[in-house]
DNA sequence: CGCGATTTCTGAACATGTTCAATAATGATT
DNA sequence: AATCATTATTGAACATGTTCAGAAATCGCG
């Protein structure tokens, strides 16, 4: 109904096809405005700044990562193979736009951000990437003590951020590189997992957790 | 002799002291030309962009850990304490700087900018911050696997990145939960760093430095 | 339908990073 | 000193993100 609601879809959509195509910087407010057939002033009648339209970006790509890992999760139970899907499929959601990576990173990285992943008020779309590794975890059959299984998710998305920092730098074909350190990165994470349960790594395995935990709070 | 290195000095010089008291967006190329008693236009010559002058800022900063960090690394030769002290010093000479943090993190995030600490034009500071990691490893007397104390720098400095990126989001009183953070991660490091000398860590650890090498490559 | 209120939209204007052709200062050579 | 090449400097102009006062469209309601 609302034509707020129609100006305000034709915007995004506008931009996220641009940003796609022509990458963060060659991406205007004036481009846009004009392919959307509205004024500039329009443009920021619903997205403040222009970072405001990244992360529409950023929700589209966090959509479709869930979409793409879903489906593939069941098919296995080992949490190595779990955790390189999720990986790989985060690869794979957010690759039509590395030429616009650092725009995208760079406004999901400012703590004045709405959707900072690191800030306090970007709780709920964290959250909603954090939850790709709790399905990670909680589908698995490994057997994992109970508080590193708590704390488990946040720390594979803390990793998952980590390697995405990597990709926006990695200039390999398709990324390559990116995907092969995912691979490896998720099969080495298999290997020491049953670690964890050594006498002598629990305690500096807590230490960490209470390390970790105590940082986020 | 040259007027010339006289005038960039002024520019850096100008600039560097305008960003520690406006921070980084307040700070206009158009008001260092002026306090600096220049044009615009020559600010150009020497400085191409904006990131350049952040550039000269990173330096500085380095420069002052580096001073910082040297007297109290002869103090100790045990590498979590070396490590602490590192870090510490690292989170001092930045202070100054932290409200204006996330404009320079914003700044630097892009592989464009002239700062990007993983792109080729900021080698040089890059190199002078691993050096630091290099001197708390090479003047330690813990015992370190070869292959490990060869690439230990570049770890400890990959985490102080990671300490650093926590930092501009910290807002409690002096950033005191990084430095929390910093001194609990120090003695962790300092209680694990002798487990990697067990047999059955030393496969999972070879195969962690081997990814990490063929990554940096 | 009429009309006032509200929402949506417009385009000019502004601030700032950046470029560049023109000008001034400097230096080398005779 | 005179001349000319090189270097340093200037300031206007441009592109783009952003703002804002007002116009246009829409809506609520008698």
């Amino acid at each position: 109904m609302g034509k707020s609601e129609d100006t305000r879809a034709k915007i995004a959509e506008t931009a996220i096809e641009s940003f796609r195509e022509r990458g963060y910087e060659q991406t205007t407010i004036r481009l846009i405005a004009d392919e959307a057939n509205i004024s500039v002033g329009n443009a920021y009648n619903y997205f403040p700044t222009k970072n405001h339209l990244v992360q529409e970006l950023y929700l589209r790509v966090q959509g479709d990562h869930r979409a793409r890992v879903t489906p593939l999760l069941t098919t296995t139970t080992d949490i190595a193979k779990r955790l390189e899907i999720a990986l790989l499929t985060g690869i794979d959601a957010i690759g039509p736009f590395h030429d616009s990576a650092p725009g995208f990173l760079a406004a999901a990285i400012s703590p004045t951000s709405a959707v900072s992943p690191f800030g306090d008020d970007a709780a709920a779309p964290r959250d909603m990437a954090v939850s790709v590794f709790r399905d990670v975890v909680d589908g698995s059959t490994n057997a994992i003590p109970a508080d590193l299984k708590k704390q488990l998710p946040e720390l594979l998305w803390m990793a998952y951020m980590g390697l995405t920092l990597f990709w926006v730098y990695d200039n390999s074909e398709g990324q390559a590189k990116t995907r092969k350190l995912a691979v490896r990165a998720a099969k080495l994470f298999g290997t020491i997992l049953p670690l964890a349960r050594l006498p002598f790594v629990r305690g500096p395995l807590n230490e960490l957790l209470d390390i970790v935990r105590e940082a986020r709070s």
